[in-house]
DNA sequence: GTCTATAAAGAGATAGAC
DNA sequence: GTCTATCTCTTTATAGAC
């Protein structure tokens, strides 16, 4: 699963062979068909594990943080940290999903559906109790804060960017005051 | 070039055979290669065509529209109508340019480098003429940006979402003024 | 400009020995 | 659990006729 994920998010799925998946662990491509049926089975095992990890996560951070401001402050940290923190899966899990077949996609989008929920609650709570501007609709709030999210797990780079803490602190500093001058 | 947009957008540029793209258009792969000369090309073209066209598009609006904040808002609502006029294109260069060996690549990625020069030149006048917050780099602040409205090209569905036009003018409300109530 | 035919290579996956 | 050998299919790309 490591190699799979290593090659996967760098080359991505389609122009990964199992056989230098193989040849990264050390073994020759037909010994790899006794641990796993297909190569689907990696990617549909990289999928759930990535969205079971970041829902469990940021389910974590909100629960312990008071405050409708405060939860949505922890999700976005906890978003971005959660995900850096195995950077290569989550971004296979991102850019590749589409490239399973119809019945494990089917498995791996109700996963996201569940964590969209879990935002969505966060986003929902901020608004009812007037912390979140209420002139947006909850889930434009959401595909905006997801989108900004989603797509930095794919350009960051350690050596390059600021640290996940970091920048979870300044994502959310944004998303929730803006950029105009105050 | 229509046919490979739309095969490349679907499946994935890998995923995708060059004998589907002929049958697309109605005829045999060995034809294909009387107009092409690599699938490769397919894949450069788009990329190319791509960051000139949203480049091009985002400098006009730029232009035209009058004051630091409002220029910033121009950016925003275009690069999300640009981009979503021709989405299969624009997703397909934002997902598959990876896919490009590395002299292409190279001459695709200065493109995307002047893109992003232009989005810098906009949130640095925002910047300096205290329009825009400055206690957050302006490389942040692209990075932010871009990741916001690159992503958002990646999941829109004209039939299911905001038009172009809202879901820019939303956008450039939630990232100018945030989403704290006030 | 499109066709048939083919080359040359690589893909995912399986059989059966050890 | 890993190996060699192989099956079957598909891939990108080219040759040469029309």
């Amino acid at each position: 699963l490591d190699a799979a994920v290593s090659l996967f998010s760098r080359k991505g799925y389609a122009a990964t062979s199992t056989r230098e998946i193989a040849a990264l662990i050390g073994i020759r491509k037909a010994s790899l068909y006794y641990h796993i049926g297909s190569k689907e089975d990696l990617l549909f095992q990289i999928c759930t594990s990535s969205l079971n990890q970041i829902r469990s996560d940021v389910a974590a951070a909100v629960q312990s943080a008071n405050g409708p401001l405060e939860k949505a402050r922890a999700l976005v940290r906890c978003h971005v940290e959660s995900m850096l923190r195995d950077q290569a899966e989550h971004l296979t899990a991102l850019l590749e999903m589409r490239a399973l077949s119809p019945e494990p996609l089917e498995q791996v989008m109700a996963l996201r559906d569940s964590y969209e929920n879990l935002v969505d609650s966060v986003l929902q709570e901020g608004q009812t109790s007037a912390a979140l501007r209420t002139d947006i609709d909850g889930n434009l709030l959401r595909l905006y804060l997801l989108s900004l999210l989603n797509r930095t797990v794919i350009w960051h780079r350690p050596a390059r960017h600021l640290p996940p803490g970091e920048l979870g602190e300044v994502w959310a500093s944004i998303f929730l005051s803006g950029t105009i001058q105050r």
